[in-house]
DNA sequence: TTAATAGTGTCTATAAGACACTATAGG
DNA sequence: CCTATAGTGTCTTATAGACACTATTAA
């Protein structure tokens, strides 16, 4: 952090979001249709740039988030993923993205948006097996975020915030599922969950109506950090990287 | 990620490098005394600005790590930590920066620094107590950095990055005992590190010498990802956060 | 009473933690 | 042979995984 002699050269910076959320159980990510020239047309994350020189980061990810979602930040787990500035993955020129990870309980309608031209929930599988082209690096991030999701959901409280503020056990299974891709055993579940004291508290009210016997009603704990932790069933398909963002100079899983 | 009609507003980038090491078995991180106008005097994380426009991150994290320690790339470990652009954080202006968090082995000499005034390294315990004060917001940064290394030592490979091409298991514990500020069983943890396999493995050549039985050598395995993990034991004084890049709005753990 | 979903208990196998001695080298 | 460090085995306890039935409601 040394200011030189040469004048530094300086960057554009733009936020972008990886928003996820269940939409019957699958785990779906936010994209829109580019209206404007680089990748014109093409799916692509919502974010944008800084609005203005003192806007903050975060700020800015938020001013994102609501104008595509809706959704207030009380309800919207928000945090930062990444950083994204290689040379040539934009064309017009230094932009270097600061993307988000974002988790938002299913929201009753596709998407209200008022910015992007289109805006879909789209389900993961078709950005990770390439079926579906991104504008940009945005492939690469959506990987990246859902990893993380992946990750967080071991050893944090993550998982609460695709359900709304109040949720049933079941409900929460279904989360991990989706997002795991993975079947788990209700009972050794429903054992784990509650084993970990502070990650979810019986609400006082009332029962889920549903076609059957009707669930009881929890809510978030004051817990973030599970421990134990509930380790992920390896699907040995998919490697396990232990974070994101890393770059791991030696060589690779066997 | 849309080009509006108003001009984005640049940024300036720097990258910020958290270098991590043990030394005489403590964890130290490497501060430089700044030499120039803002917190001139102050301690400071090695770092710069992007050295000309077309300057990759990665790159500039690389040669920032050679100018400080004199060390190639293969034996380093280094990695993207987060990004930092608190508006206020630096006098100069807007001034975003893109910490990395990097690990080498234990150097034989201080430091033989080409660009900073005056570099050392400072047990890390002086900086998270406050005992050393930093310029910029370092000191957060600094936290984070060791938070995501104790976490990933529990997950991944990383504590080998400690340790020179050749190691014994007894020097890859006191990794484990420095950097998590606890105290392991000496055949647990033989028992462990040898049940993940592909983690380490045995060297053909000889053994190290010491005042007693000599060691066997190993060096890092293909594995980069520890399963089982290694469960830090909880100290219960430090808080344990999954990653430290964690912005939750939720209540704070009880 | 049937259909639909919620919720629970036990057994077994594996992993973790506590614990102390033997092995091998140099001086 | 003494000192210093390396390396190992067992027992106990806790946790994880497999597994199938009962409970409660609405239609």
């Amino acid at each position: 952090m040394e200011a030189d002699a040469w004048s530094p050269a300086p960057v554009l910076l733009t936020v972008d979001l990886v928003i996820l959320t269940l939409r019957e159980g699958r785990l779906c990510v936010l994209l829109v249709e580019r209206g404007e020239d680089p990748f014109q047309g093409m799916s692509a994350l919502p974010g944008g740039f800084l609005s203005h020189a003192g806007e903050e980061i975060l700020d800015a990810a938020h001013r994102e988030l609501r104008e595509e979602t809706a959704l207030g930040a009380e309800w919207v787990h928000l945090e930062q993923l990444a950083i994204y500035g290689d040379v040539g993955r934009d064309p017009r020129g230094r932009v270097v993205s600061v993307a988000h990870l974002a988790i938002a309980p299913g929201l009753p309608e596709p998407v209200a948006g008022t910015d992007a031209m289109d805006a879909a929930w789209v389900p993961v599988e078709a950005v990770l097996t390439g079926e579906m082209e991104l504008a940009f690096d945005h492939r690469r991030i959506v990987k990246d975020g859902i990893e993380r999701a992946r990750t967080k959901l071991e050893f944090s409280a993550l998982a609460t915030a695709f359900c709304g503020k109040l949720f049933t056990i079941a409900e929460l299974q279904q989360v991990y599922e989706a997002v795991w891709g993975t079947e788990l055993d209700t009972r050794n579940f429903y054992r784990k969950i509650q084993a970990v004291d502070g990650f979810i508290i019986p609400a006082d009210s009332g029962r889920r109506a549903t076609r059957g016997r009707p669930a009881r009603l929890y809510r978030a704990g004051p817990k973030t950090t599970l421990s134990p932790p509930l380790i992920r069933p390896v699907p040995s398909t998919t490697e396990r990287v232990p974070f994101a963002t890393e770059e791991d100079p030696r060589e690779e899983e066997k």
